[in-house]
DNA sequence: GCCAACGTTGGC
DNA sequence: GCCAACGTTGGC
């Protein structure tokens, strides 16, 4: 299994929107970035991802599970563009900001600091237990 | 609210 | 195919 992040301005669609579509879950929709795109391509269901809200927040605010792998963007009728849904699994108990990351050695590669600006984003094994443990989140 | 970084667009 | 111009993102 892959793990992934997911960022959003919570203004646009926030962990609270995505955590009230349950077990439906919701398209990832409105992704225009070939990197982003070609993330989700490879997104397998079952894999699971971090929620991140960007901007006033900054912090990685739940988990998240691939159920439906990639398929045409239905916001846009150009065929470039792809996302996968996904479905809230849980809340960080203790969601873990941008500062965090930053102050933990062992994050120092992720991407999310690297290259804030990428929207998908892959998460490696080790990052995604290290976050989890730093969260209190519990599979 | 500013601005740096980055990606995309479009003219040549 | 290059590159300047432009728009967008997101941290500060």
């Amino acid at each position: 299994m892959a793990y992934w992040l997911f960022k959003s301005e919570p203004s646009t669609w926030s962990w609270d929107d995505q955590a009230a579509k349950g077990d439906a879950g919701e398209e990832w929709d409105g992704v225009r970035n070939y990197q982003a795109r070609n993330f989700m391509r490879e997104m397998k269901i079952g894999d699971r991802g971090f929620f991140y809200h960007s901007q006033k927040d900054k912090e990685i605010v739940g988990v998240v599970e691939v159920i439906a792998e990639a398929h045409p963007d239905s916001t846009t009728d150009d065929d470039r563009w792809q996302c996968v849904d996904i479905k809230a699994i849980g809340p960080m108990p203790t969601p873990v900001t941008l500062d965090d990351v930053k102050a933990e050695p062992r994050l120092s590669d992720m991407v999310l600091v690297n290259n804030s600006r990428l929207s998908v984003q892959p998460v490696t094994d080790e990052e995604w237990r290290i976050v989890c443990e730093m969260g209190g989140y519990n599979d």
